[in-house]
DNA sequence: GTTGTAAATAGATGGCTGTCGATCTGGAGC
DNA sequence: GCTCCAGATCGACAGCCATCTATTTACAAC
């Protein structure tokens, strides 16, 4: 989608005064992006961004039988939603007999939040 | 949603151990997971995340002249990723003759900052 | 006026997303 | 074996999203 390095703007100005001087450049690579954009977007639900506030504010691993009376959404669209957090490297599960417990994985919003401060 | 304060789970529970001993409930409600969602949301672009790189690194306004090229999108795209990013109150723009000027608003990310923090 | 240019908008399209009900999976207990 | 339960998966559907080309808007210079 984005070109890294592509340091001078090739369009071409009429004869007044140009747009402006300086010259931008992205800071961050393709890849980098990518990332950073794939952990903001597994955020950018109101349901999976709480979701991983109840996982981050309670120590340890959480029941999904907790986490389903607390939304007014069915069963199938939470384990959706977990999913996608798990897919976006957020949390991960562990089952012990009938029941999955939940977990934030401490690395994952690092980059993130490191780019944002 | 979510519910905000539904503290008990009112699951039954079979004859065995139960699942878990802690009640678990979202700490923050849902206006505020909605804000921070709609703000992550936005950043969940590569193109985007890489526009508000750019535009938090070059202090002052950044002349779209000058964004164009840096993308492998057309004009109309990228318009329309600021779009976005102006809806979410991320950056905002001022029109100068026939150029258009986009510069971030310091206090848009601050409250996903901090949640993330 | 006409021409040229920067940026926004319109319209279309293929793909992804959130949601649901229904079903499947695999343990637990009998 | 059978039954019950927690959770994941399936299939469907409406809505949104990223992208494009084509057009429009608004300004500048002639």
């Amino acid at each position: 989608m984005a070109v890294d390095l592509e340091l001078a703007p090739k369009t071409k100005r009429p004869a007044g005064e140009p747009c402006c001087e300086p010259v931008v450049y992205p800071d961050i690579d393709r890849e980098r992006a990518a990332r950073m954009a794939e952990v903001a977007k597994a955020l950018g639900d109101p349901v999976r961004l709480q979701l991983v506030d109840v996982l981050r504010k309670h120590a340890g691993k959480v029941c999904v039988c907790e986490l389903v009376p607390l939304f007014d959404i069915s069963q199938p669209t939470l384990s959706h939603h977990l999913k996608k957090l798990r897919d976006a490297g957020i949390v991960d599960s562990e089952r012990r007999g009938l029941w999955a417990y939940y977990y934030v994985l401490p690395d994952a919003l690092q980059e993130l939040t490191a780019w944002l401060s």
